[in-house]
DNA sequence: GTCTATAACGAGATAGAC
DNA sequence: GTCTATCTCGTTATAGAC
């Protein structure tokens, strides 16, 4: 097996990983082809090969971070899971975004959506889209399954609680603390599951369940 | 009196509310002195007189904003108005900025929180403080009066409203439609509230309240 | 596939006249 | 208080060699 290098993995998925970090830390207009490429150790023209230009990149990171984050969905509990506790998991995806102190990168660019080109922002709208009718989706189990007590439409629901993600995130973010998400998730998911036993919440002391 | 021009108002004051609905719109790394300058239609040079630099205008735009936001907390219900329709009226502060199509400032500068100069993180801090602990002041006083219903610390609750309409601005610009918002907005206020009258809901056709 | 070199532009900022 | 003129730097992007 050869010395590792860029190329081993990929440069192109590299610059990926260094591009689409700088997004969900920074902001889509807050990093540049020489901060990838300085990163890297390459030469900014390296980078144009791989990606015409920053709009290009753009969807590049949009189009992986989608089919990752729907992989995700997709491997989020076997028919026998109930919809509270896959919605715990759904829940836990945003957190371990946050655990890299990074902001959910659709949120970032939902920030940034006024200044997008156009095809990111169709990408930002279709990762959204997707995530309520996966959600939608799980609210409607869990009115048959009976783990969770919601009225309304599914999809308004849905709406409400990635919003609510989406929103814990970013100020946690601000404040350095991932417990304020974890505080603010665990109370959304208690307030519509029915079981009475609080998802993630740690024992008190003495306390039993 | 005089014909109308920059200075009977104040350019300094014309100044920041370009400025203002810049950094909400498109957020702070995404706005320029020459965006500012062409719109009030003088240089750049003059802007630099008011504010010496960006981050300067920055602050000053913060200082503003929270000011104002204070005085709109200050003038929400008297003694006499129950803690429910308190944070129907907070809400409401929310809806009207994103009516103009803005994002919460603090909300749009806590996503490009890790790009900014230190004395502007500091005033994103205090303003989510201050938020936070106004809307625990209500949570407390609900408790009292019985026109709210939930459990746990007033402060984590706080967080949690703030963060879910944060969150729920957020992606509602990002579809242009402010009635995500709304929708959101009610259905957080209708689980903490021990009216069964929904809040701000529109009568439906035929129905009685 | 990656480099050197450079173009073309805009951003933030300053000097000094009026 | 606002201007003209200018500076420096960073950003996006391309041409063309290796």
């Amino acid at each position: 097996m050869a010395v590792r290098t860029n190329s081993d993995k990929g440069t192109a998925s590299a610059i990926l990983d260094v591009a689409e970090r700088l997004v969900q830390t920074r902001g889509f207009n807050a990093f540049s082809y020489a901060d990838v490429a300085a990163e890297l150790g390459v030469t900014k023209p390296a980078l144009h090969y791989h990606f015409a230009g920053k709009a290009e990149l753009g969807e590049a990171i949009l189009a992986r971070y989608t089919a990752r984050f729907t992989r995700a969905l997709e491997t989020i509990g076997g028919n026998g899971t109930d919809a509270a506790k896959k919605l715990g998991a759904y829940a836990e995806l945003y957190a371990q975004v946050l655990a890299e102190d990074r902001m959910c990168l659709c949120g970032m660019l939902a920030a940034d959506y006024h200044t997008l080109p156009e095809p990111m922002r169709q990408a930002v709208i279709k990762f959204f889209d997707h995530n309520e009718k996966w959600v939608a989706g799980v609210i409607d189990q869990g009115r048959h399954d009976r783990s969770l007590r919601v009225d309304g439409a599914s999809r308004e629901v849905a709406q409400m609680i990635i919003g609510t993600l989406e929103g814990a995130m970013l100020i946690a973010r601000t404040y350095g603390d991932p417990d304020r998400f974890s505080s603010a998730a665990r109370r959304l998911l208690s307030e519509i599951t029915t079981t009475t036993r609080k998802l993630e919440r740690p024992l008190q002391a003495g306390e039993i369940r």
